[in-house]
DNA sequence: CTTGAGTCTGTAGCAACTACAGATGCTACG
DNA sequence: CGTAGCATCTGTAGTTGCTACAGACTCAAG
């Protein structure tokens, strides 16, 4: 009724996130079930702010379970900044080992690219580095 | 018949490679259908090169399209040397974007915990980076 | 003879979406 | 009034690379 609902194209474009995303995150209980008119959902200006929340959690890395006990700890205020301090932390370990192990890959690569690009090798310096024992 | 002939849980272990795993690669056309004694599957030593490939390759992030395409290329000999090289910087490319991506992820985290630990802040730090406009 | 290990096929599950198919509704134009 | 063209709806299936069963079977040892 009041007069900032929105139907869902407008939320997505004002959230950035694809409509589908949006269902599918109501669907797995992200999003609570907004109301209706009729079958169509009515979206309001506050309710931009969790999707937002969420998609940035996203981006950040965080699971969707995750995103779960964030949204839970948000709502409970300024006492629940330790646990989201560890979940933050444990979170950042996790990222940065898939930083080393992409970097290991990267060292791998690169170095193949390299003896490739310097040429005179008898065989395929790539192939090599796979199937040498 | 040939006696290094072994059954898929010895070629397993000496690939480091999951019997389940073994099974998925041969239906989606990665390991060629091996030999069976009645339904028994039989691998014989020099299957072993090709798994090892495939696994280190999967161990550089390639995708298994990407490995379809290396071992097709390893194959062909030498003269595919430029197009496994150009697979090889491509996926590189993209490892190094991955990397950069995660390193983003890194600060942001990192920032939201240093700022949580050193304390005197109203509000959870990284709720607010979560929530700020 | 039974028990245990190994193997078999086939299907379902994971994460986090994405992409339809096919139906329905709403507005504008002629 | 008809219809064309959006937007939205529900529900299901696909993606990637495995992993985890369920339920059947084979085989050798004790």
């Amino acid at each position: 009724m009041s007069r900032d609902d929105m139907p869902i194209g407008d939320f997505s474009r004002r959230t950035g996130c694809a409509i589908e995303t949006i269902r599918f995150y109501e669907k797995i209980g992200i999003l609570p079930k907004p109301r209706r008119r009729g079958r169509y959902r009515l979206y309001e200006a506050t309710d931009i702010g969790r999707l937002v929340f969420v998609r940035r959690a996203r981006e950040l890395g965080f699971t969707l379970d995750e995103v779960r006990a964030l949204l839970h700890l948000a709502g409970a205020g300024a006492q629940a900044c330790g646990e989201v301090r560890d979940l933050a932390s444990a979170h950042l370990q996790d990222v940065r080992r898939r930083v080393a192990d992409l970097r290991a890959m990267e060292r791998v690569l690169t170095e193949a690219v390299q003896r490739c690009d310097a040429g005179g090798e008898a065989a395929c310096p790539l192939i090599e580095t796979l199937s040498a024992a």
